[in-house]
DNA sequence: CAATTGTTTGAGTATTTACTCACTCAATTA
DNA sequence: TAATTGAGTGAGTAAATACTCAAACAATTG
């Protein structure tokens, strides 16, 4: 049920330092118990029995239940955003200046793609976290300009300087591109339907077009 | 906190026909708690208290507190889908066969982020049980092809055979609209963008370029 | 081995919560 | 007025659950 590469995104955040092998069962099974019945639902018993584990040990690690939810959660505020948009800086091949929409759209695209395909799990989590709950908000909001926005910023400057892009804010031009990645996502999460690399294509083609002067 | 239209939902579906005041105010509190807490985290005391009546009412109301949910609900999946499409039928005024895309796009778009926002907490306590409720999903899935689907599959394929709109899936092209409608909604009700009549503006011109030939 | 340190256990507890049911009250009807 | 009906009440109950804590255990060190 669980994802395998799943695990890539604590071990990055070294989450999982110094962690016991019982310890990390516990943030496995809750993982998976979490995506599945949505965190209120979710006991930590059935946590414990998941992770064949002494449901008292849950309690040693973290000071409570929501401490668990959030070593969960973290994670992801600070990876939501694309890294992979350093590729577009003056140390990489592809040089910013000379970047054309069509590359930045396919780029950024295909990456949240994979990634939000790679940890749909404690993406729905994060989701479901991100309704209720203000505090998730107010740090993803945090996260989003400290992350990024100055490598991306300058792209898409540049590219509207070059009269290639269309003049809007670049809140709004990101926010487009969210909405499309995130429609893809949920179609293939919550309603099974195929995501077909011909649909991707389709959704950077209509960006392209979209986002063209 | 409650939007004043959301009751309009109901009563179009005659949910509130034969229901007592006291019925009423069950609802609009429940409404308005689910919408705040979730609804798992919403207890029955709570709805109760706010909708001043006893908690025992809830009850012969409703079989359980996830009856009173359903009753929420329900009217959500039959409303979801835009009905204004039947305005693109024969006996509009605009007729199908004439309808430009831009005209398409700008009355589903505009018609939609208007209904979202007219029922935000009852949205919101959709969307949170789209999550984990398969149940909700499916009935929703099959909604989908009953409730306007001739019509928005003729208009579409109209505009595909006089070359006016890409040779895209119906499917791939209704996905694509929803997800703009979606991420100009999530912004408005999660992070609190404001939701200028020019960033719609923008996303219809986004849309028209995106799906034109 | 003895001592120490840190991990793991799981029975026990206090609290919350959905739901019941015997009853009251108000309105309508005979 | 008397009888009937159905909405409304709220104290009470059984079950679930997050969290505690004293004891057991394992691993490392002197």
């Amino acid at each position: 049920m669980l994802n395998g590469t799943e695990l890539k995104l604590f071990a990055d955040a070294h989450v999982l330092d110094e962690m016991t092998d019982k310890q990390v069962r516990i943030l496995l099974a809750a993982i998976e118990v979490f995506a599945e019945k949505g965190y209120a639902n979710a006991s930590t018993k059935e946590i414990a029995n998941k992770a064949d584990v002494a449901e008292g040990n849950i309690f040693s690690k973290y000071k409570n239940k929501r401490g668990l939810l959030n070593a969960i959660i973290n994670p992801v505020i600070h990876s939501i955003f694309p890294a992979v948009l350093s590729d577009f800086n003056d140390a990489s091949p592809i040089q910013s200046n000379y970047v054309t929409l069509h590359s930045f759209v396919d780029t950024v695209l295909r990456d949240r793609v994979q990634f939000l395909k790679e940890n749909s799990a404690v993406l729905k989590i994060f989701v479901s976290e991100l309704l209720y709950n203000n505090d998730v908000r107010v740090k993803l909001m945090q996260q989003f300009p400290t992350s990024y926005w100055k490598n991306i910023n300058h792209n898409l400057n540049v590219l509207k300087e070059n009269h290639l892009m269309v003049d809007w804010e670049n809140t709004e031009i990101l926010k487009l591109m969210w909405s499309v990645v995130s429609g893809m996502i949920v179609g293939y999460l919550l309603f099974n339907q195929p995501l077909e690399s011909k649909e991707i294509n389709h959704c950077i083609d209509a960006l392209v077009k979209a986002l063209s002067r």
